[in-house]
DNA sequence: CCTGATATTTAAGTCTACTTAATAATAAAT
DNA sequence: ATTTATTATTAAGTAGACTTAAATATCAGG
């Protein structure tokens, strides 16, 4: 299929390391604040969308919408999400994060950060502008390839105007 | 700092698109093998570590050694681990993956994978040219890194030796 | 208006993941 | 040889994250 050398194989290698050295900065991140996994997932995802119900949540993370509820009442608690009634369709609520929700998503980012930046301290110039090239070039078709498969997939119930 | 184009920022972006991408095919396979995320993650670092104790998996994932032994005996329960007598020092265990449970570990990586097929599959050949260089440059200089900062962090209390 | 689908919540109960504290076995040191 | 430190486990208890099932409120169509 390829005698170029094997993007998908470099791809993989690039991501174990990644995921090595970013979710240990993220999981120490996640103890110092008392979020798990799934209440990060939940902030990550209400950031980067621009409406969001709670069943979207509970979709995405994988999950029925009663534990989604559940997790989200946890969060409003503490300060993290708002959940407004939605004005279109009174029987959903529409979420947002807080000013302090925002700040953690923020926060979360940057404890994963961390080793990229030891990461691009160590390159040179040169170095730099072969990568960014490249990368630059993965993350356009990356996004092109997530409008694409629109319906693509028979599952989609309405749960993805979250993404 | 840098006229270049910011390698950092590209990154970061890069990095986003692949979490929640491969996450979500991975939060899947967790659901689908009934493994949690931590149980992974031991998974996933006695795959990577020549010789690993029972604190070392502790240490890594950030919880007491007695919550990783508790989590260890359910991994061997699953018939996933082995944990034997360290010869050397008959206080510790040693841990491996049984053939069950490197299975494991190989259909996880497969199932983040599957958004880098599609991806891989959009580029042209000159393209996969530039990323592969790209990708090969990043993994060296990471791994370069990864070997550097030996005793750098005062917090190395021997955990490390399964890294 | 009545019916059925949808969005969220509440309730009850299970299981996992943690915690700290106590125990046991072994190693290392004085 | 005795003390001190390390490694792993067990015990008891807490809290989070799920589940299913039932309750509420609202929407959309005849």
């Amino acid at each position: 299929m390829s005698q170029i050398p094997d993007v998908l194989d470099l791809l993989q290698e690039w991501m174990q390391l990644v995921m090595k050295h970013s979710m240990h900065g993220f999981i120490r991140y996640s103890k110092d604040t008392g979020l798990s996994m799934s209440q990060f997932g939940a902030l990550f995802q209400i950031h980067r969308s621009k409406i969001c119900g709670v069943t979207d949540i509970g979709a995405d993370l994988g999950v029925s919408s009663a534990a989604a509820s559940q997790m989200l009442d946890r969060l409003v608690q503490q300060g993290l999400v708002e959940r407004i009634e939605d004005p279109e369709d009174r029987r959903g609520k529409r979420l947002s994060l807080t000013e302090k929700g925002m700040k953690m998503v923020q926060e979360g980012i940057y404890a994963r950060q961390e080793w990229m930046k030891t990461l691009s301290a160590s390159l040179s110039d040169s170095e730099k502008e072969i990568i960014s090239t490249a990368l630059a070039l993965l993350v356009e078709k990356a996004k092109n390839i997530n409008s694409a498969p629109r319906g693509a997939n028979p599952h989609e119930t309405g749960a993805n105007r979250c993404l």
